[in-house]
DNA sequence: AGCTTATTTCGAATTTCTTCGAAATACAGT
DNA sequence: ACTGTATTTCGAAGAAATTCGAAATAAGCT
């Protein structure tokens, strides 16, 4: 995974707002969530939630599916695995295996 | 860890430049590196690095110790892991356990 | 005390985020 | 075609982020 890419997952995961829907959403599971019972959840103007829905969308967190009038949500499983791996991977297993700590960061 | 906590240390990464300094200080290990030398290879302005490193260091993701007239800054391993320990438990783990979310996205 | 190196704080300009209500669009039923 | 429900797009205002150079601070050396 690229580091600009994760940074802006990352980005889209820092607002607690969105950070909520985005928990919502990993707990609904496969059957996903309409946006307006989010709306529900939240509190949000529907504009607002439209906005950050966006954004979580943008960088492939959330995906959508329409079902008649209603749009469901769902969170997307593989590329949160690939974000928490880069995470891992680049930042966290390198500190406490990686004897050459020194080369690395040029 | 609460929800906030978790947002704001996501934020904190989710900007390429500091997710490339964390980077940077993650993989010098617990040597960790002078500021100096991460404005070389960042190549930024100095008060802009400062800047960076202290939304790092206020999310507790970063920590600084004095050397004569330097300072070391080394990535704070415990903070992350538990940030990462987060994002596995609320948004990932729960996907694969949970009973109303099925097993399709594990 | 004065000088040099290392880093932060200040001040400011530009850009981006966050939020909302109002208006527009999408879809299904009558 | 008209109506109602669901959601997005538009427009706008205030708040916050990003970046830099100049000036201030910190620490050691002479």
């Amino acid at each position: 995974m690229k580091l600009e890419q994760a940074a802006k997952q990352l980005e889209a995961l820092g607002n607690p707002t969105r950070l909520k829907l985005y928990r919502i959403l990993v707990r609904a599971g496969e059957a996903g969530r309409p946006v307006g019972t989010l709306q529900e959840s939240l509190g949000i103007a529907a504009s607002t939630l439209s906005h950050h829905l966006h954004r979580l969308i943008l960088t492939g967190l959330v995906s959508q599916e329409r079902q008649a009038t209603t749009l469901i949500c769902r969170a997307n499983y593989p590329i949160m695995r690939d974000l928490v791996g880069f995470l891992a991977d680049e930042c966290c297993a390198d500190a406490a295996s990686n004897p050459a700590a020194g080369e690395a960061a040029a």
